[in-house]
DNA sequence: GAGCCTACTGGCATTATATGCCATTTGGCA
DNA sequence: TGCCAAATGGCATATAATGCCAGTAGGCTC
């Protein structure tokens, strides 16, 4: 006999995710915009104020596992392997966390993402969120190289990979998932360690 | 005798400067989310109504400028000079921008840079809106090196740029100021020229 | 099983942002 | 002077978000 979640517990986790597949429902049938949480919540047989206390905010919603991808990327990146480089490091986290983010339909996420994209307020979270990332990179560069300046230098480098990667998966979301993923994360890999070399030729 | 500018202009223009002056001294005195729209109307003797005729959201009076920028972004990275590789003229164009955008005194672009800091929603809106000069950017750079793959490959640089440039300002807002921006740029710029080649050394 | 405690829920009120609509005022011009 | 267009203000409304309180239901003790 096996340990069971109390009930409380998992009628918890079942409000929580009813509330959650009748919004992501919502916003792909009528965009984020156009979806009130009333609907939401109705949709999900609770009370507005019920979704709030679940999700503290309406994009909470489409943010809602940014602190698990977080973890598992600090994760990925206290797992170097013997004879990693930091940049292999780095490209094999990113693309693990990634592949995480999917899961087993790209289209769902994809979906997902260009919603987010359509909507500057989300765009702009998402952004924000995005900061956890690079904290997380800046921690890992400032650890391997020490020094005076190394913070710093830490940081730039970790603005300029988050930002890479920022772009990469821009360009991945407006081809509408038609890259290739591992494709685009040697681009962004290969542009970052060339640096800007290639833009220092004469005119 | 020259040509003036119209009553109903000038007043126009008046009407939104004492909005912003309001909403600035406002921000600065009770912080920003302890600011409402209608206190920020009463100290500039209009009504709210008019307040988001002129500017739209309450954040827009932190950005309102924002549009200004890119376009003298954008026209700095037009005038290469002679002889001028792509990374220096992108060390100029952003030292000319960030230096008009800190004006006479750095304090008050320090105290409001650190407002955003400390208010999600406005870093998040702020990191949406650098997403124009990443654009501006990777046109300029697709510019310089056609080929297949161009623009993908001008996209990553260009978010490698914008990221650490972005670290960059959080690092000198972060410093309240003290750092030395042509310090901070010549550092970001070398960073980026190096690249993560400084990562791939065998650990 | 009875009773109690705690946590989850729902409803109500309230605040603030934001927008549409309409009446009033005011600048610009014939 | 008188008309037109633009700017303004006030009102109503929608939505997000939060505090408060009462009701409900799970979980635990005796």
């Amino acid at each position: 006999m096996q340990e069971r979640e109390p009930l409380r517990e998992r009628k918890k986790r079942r409000t929580r995710d009813v509330l959650f597949a009748a919004a992501a429902r919502l916003f792909l049938e009528q965009g984020y915009e156009a979806t009130t949480v009333e609907q939401i919540a109705e949709a999900a047989e609770a009370s507005p104020r019920t979704f709030f206390r679940y999700f503290g905010t309406k994009d909470d919603v489409l943010f809602c596992r940014h602190d698990e991808y977080v973890a598992a990327f600090r994760q990925l990146l206290a797992s170097r392997r013997e004879g990693e480089t930091l940049a292999k490091l780095l490209r094999r986290a990113a693309g693990a966390v990634v592949a995480d983010l999917i899961g087993d339909d790209s289209r769902e996420a994809v979906t997902l993402q260009q919603i987010v994209a359509s909507v500057p307020a989300l765009t702009g979270r998402q952004l924000e969120l995005d900061i956890d990332f690079e904290e997380a990179i800046a921690e890992v560069v400032a650890a391997h190289a020490p020094g005076p300046d190394a913070e710093l230098r830490a940081r730039l480098v970790a603005g300029a990979v988050a930002g890479a990667m920022r772009a990469a998966e821009r360009a991945w979301v407006s081809s509408g998932g038609a890259d290739d993923l591992d494709q685009l994360l040697d681009a962004t890999f290969s542009v970052l360690a060339e640096g800007l070399a290639g833009l220092d030729e004469e005119p």
